[in-house]
DNA sequence: CGTGCTTCTGACCAATTGGTCAAAACAATC
DNA sequence: GATTGTTTTGACCAATTGGTCAGAAGCACG
């Protein structure tokens, strides 16, 4: 954010490692449940080097949230109010599903924060992101009471759309131990399922 | 499990607070970020005294996990398999939301545990609830091939329903920061928004 | 009251935690 | 090769961690 741009190539990679490292471990853990050694080993890095680079576990974890909350919001920012409604609808549900086989680790983190009541990220949450969701609520509020999809909750929807999306991320351990060994990827299937589930809500 | 059963009154009661307190500290840091100085203080009582009642943190963490899982899948063995398809299932996503609702600490505490990898509950996962799973999603799919209800994926549907029920407890903090704060409780909203999600998918 | 059992605690321990620091190793420029 | 700045590390620190233990306090029952 307000740090200065002189960064050197090593310490670009270095910062690299370290916050792909960081991702490993907290979003499994958890702030609490990391340490500094676990993610120094995991970047290869020495722990004091780790705090060469950044001032503090803090500071890691902070930084890998800010970075989070702008690209995750990247799909309901391309939901466009003047596109058809129900295919941009249907498309925002297929990006959200991509994000979570692409970038699961995010999607972890995210849910630990949430689960710990979001003490570091309540801001961006109560910000950006309310911002964001009021203004495409009410796109599609509008598209409801225009006809043009059927009628219901338009939080909700949005909420519905992150939990059956996000799912696929977080409790993937869940999901493929009760679809068996030979149940193969689980996601084209859930792509097939949820586009379903839209479309026959949506339609009017 | 294998304990006896001669407790008095007081370790009865004592045992009680403890897996209460640690159900609170557990369900929001996981088992890692949890300490037992924080457990202790919530129940009111010092660190050795929990470790009269229980051998280990991970004992209290297992016990708690273990009494979990039964009655996380009761409201699923409820669901039967001659009773009316529809209805059926929409009483069963009542039934789910209505656990989110009560039991909010609980559902956040398997949500941690699985995001984690569940390390702690995997038997249980490939063993009860796949069991569990796999003869429900049997009835769904007989019900669908029957024409009672439309065909769609029934682990799927069971997934969905599963995300969507416990979205509200584990993400309740970012449900009620979207919707502001004369938003008032969300679930008589969230509850009729998955009533008609469900119809719309169910309905022939 | 006294005896025996249950319940509880302060003091303690080794290991791990996040973090510091001086100095060493490295890299780049002259 | 000398000089300067960047990068890395081993040794160290105070605080916290899960857990132990001997004994004190409470309790029930003859």
């Amino acid at each position: 954010m307000a740090e200065p741009q002189t960064r050197t190539r090593i310490q670009k990679k270095n910062r690299t490692t370290i916050l792909d490292a960081a991702l490993d471990v907290f979003s499994q853990f958890g702030f609490r449940g990391s340490t500094l050694d676990q993610i120094a080993k995991a970047a290869g890095l020495s722990k004091p080097n780790l705090l060469y680079y950044f001032p503090s576990k803090e500071a890691i974890h902070v930084e890998l949230l800010s970075c989070l909350m702008d690209t995750w919001l990247d799909p309901l920012r391309d939901l466009d109010p003047n596109g058809e409604p129900r295919d941009e609808i249907l498309a925002y549900v297929r990006r959200k599903l991509e994000m979570s086989r692409n970038f699961p680790r995010e999607s972890r983190l995210f849910a630990n924060e949430i689960l710990q009541g979001a003490p570091r990220i309540m801001d961006a949450i109560k910000g950006e992101l309310k911002e964001l969701t009021d203004e495409k609520a009410a796109v599609i509020q509008g598209w409801m009471d225009a006809g043009k999809i059927a009628p219901s909750h338009p939080y909700h929807l949005l909420f519905s759309i992150w939990s059956l999306t996000q799912h696929y991320a977080d409790f993937d351990v869940q999901v493929r131990a009760v679809l068996g060994d030979e149940g193969g990827d689980p996601f084209p299937a859930a792509e097939q399922y949820l586009e379903t589930l839209f479309s026959k809500l949506l339609a009017v």
